[in-house]
DNA sequence: GTCTATAACCTGATAGAC
DNA sequence: GTCTATCAGGTTATAGAC
């Protein structure tokens, strides 16, 4: 079906540049399907966001899925792959969760529409459209860290799935549920580069403190 | 306008009894909206899941956006009230928390829908429908533990208002984004008393260890 | 490539009978 | 109280002109 596309072009940014078009089309089905969903995201909408008219959906996408699925794609699998790809389990496990969090805390920072469009299409859509694969591997990889981290005394005993969802929910919560919270900081913005800093701070500080074994206890070292 | 809303009777449930249509309509809302979210919600589910027609939904409310709002004063404000009521400041900080903690994660289990209704309203409409002064008496309640812990050296150093949210986000990410997660535990149902009841204790242990001090550093006992 | 116009369908809400 | 019928407006998707 990539037949009926129109070519590639190295043409620079016109009023007819198809290249522009079709990612200005993809970034505003994101920022819309991250606020409403699959169901209650009007094609309309997207176009009048866009500056074109709802035609040009359905020239470059099938249909409002299809768009859809290729918004979760670009937005969920490029940034997942870049954690899933570091060598994380060479260092020990104290280094890598503290790293795997806070690169999972900066991906989320740099796009706060992923945790919307994660909530949104779990609840909505029960995970239908989601990228198994990218999200199966990024928590293969924590599991993996903290089985690690149990197996050496390093980390507290715990239950190393329960406490992976538990850290993802950490470092998404914040911006996914904003809209509920923000009364919290009167006058600030909670999405603002300072306070996604801070909240990443107070994230990552609770996911290691949250695991380190409890001193109290006895013989937890070799 | 509630002039025109049918007198309360004591006849026994039949198949045209008021209160039990009502309840049943307010039930199947509560269902669809934690689903769909307000928008893309249908009243003609919402009558096919309760056995009467649509038309029964306008008899009994005034309009798609008044039930909504009726579902969220119904599903928050009763078992957020049943926490804030409590009288927990008066315990030891690490005492309180845990109460906090455990009778959050009850509520969340007794009626998986409220996280759903939470995300979908916060990302959705902004908090517009949202019981604002429950919401601020629980974070408030919280902060205020946490607060009391930190002043008294029994916390570590940590944001109040930061804290306060990521344990609320680790009470309720498992419950909302489950069905993001649930190939985690093939064959198991994460919605099952049984696997609800090991998510709480590892929520639980988690925002315990996640605010005890650091015993390696010196002095946080007076 | 992009537009206007429109087909075909869906959905919130109401009128009126029983 | 509950139903059937229906209207008005909204929404996806396409046809055809430029």
């Amino acid at each position: 079906m990539p037949s009926s596309q129109p070519a590639k072009s190295k043409r620079s940014s016109s009023v007819h540049d198809a290249e522009a078009t079709k990612a200005r089309i993809l970034d505003a089905a994101e920022k819309e399907f991250a606020i409403a969903g699959l169901a209650a995201t009007r094609t309309e909408t997207i176009a009048a966001q866009t500056g074109v008219t709802k035609t040009m959906i359905y020239y470059y996408y099938q249909n409002k899925e299809a768009l859809y699925q290729e918004v979760l794609n670009r937005a969920f699998i490029k940034p997942l792959d870049e954690i899933v790809q570091l060598d994380l389990e060479q260092l020990p496990p104290q280094a890598a969760l503290e790293s795997f969090t806070q690169l999972f805390l900066e991906q989320t920072a740099k796009n706060p529409n992923i945790p919307s469009i994660l909530f949104l299409e779990a609840i909505q859509n029960r995970g239908k459209y989601y990228p198994k694969e990218s999200i199966e591997q990024i928590y293969g990889k924590l599991i993996a860290i903290l089985e690690q981290g149990i197996a050496e005394g390093v980390f507290r005993p715990l239950d190393p799935r329960h406490m992976a969802v538990n850290i993802i929910g950490t470092c998404v919560f914040y911006v996914a549920a904003y809209e509920n919270v923000k009364h919290l900081w009167p006058g600030k913005r909670m999405l603002s580069k300072g306070m996604l800093h801070e909240h990443s701070q107070e994230a990552l500080n609770f996911v290691l403190a949250g695991v380190r074994p409890d001193s109290t206890e006895a013989g937890n070292l070799p």
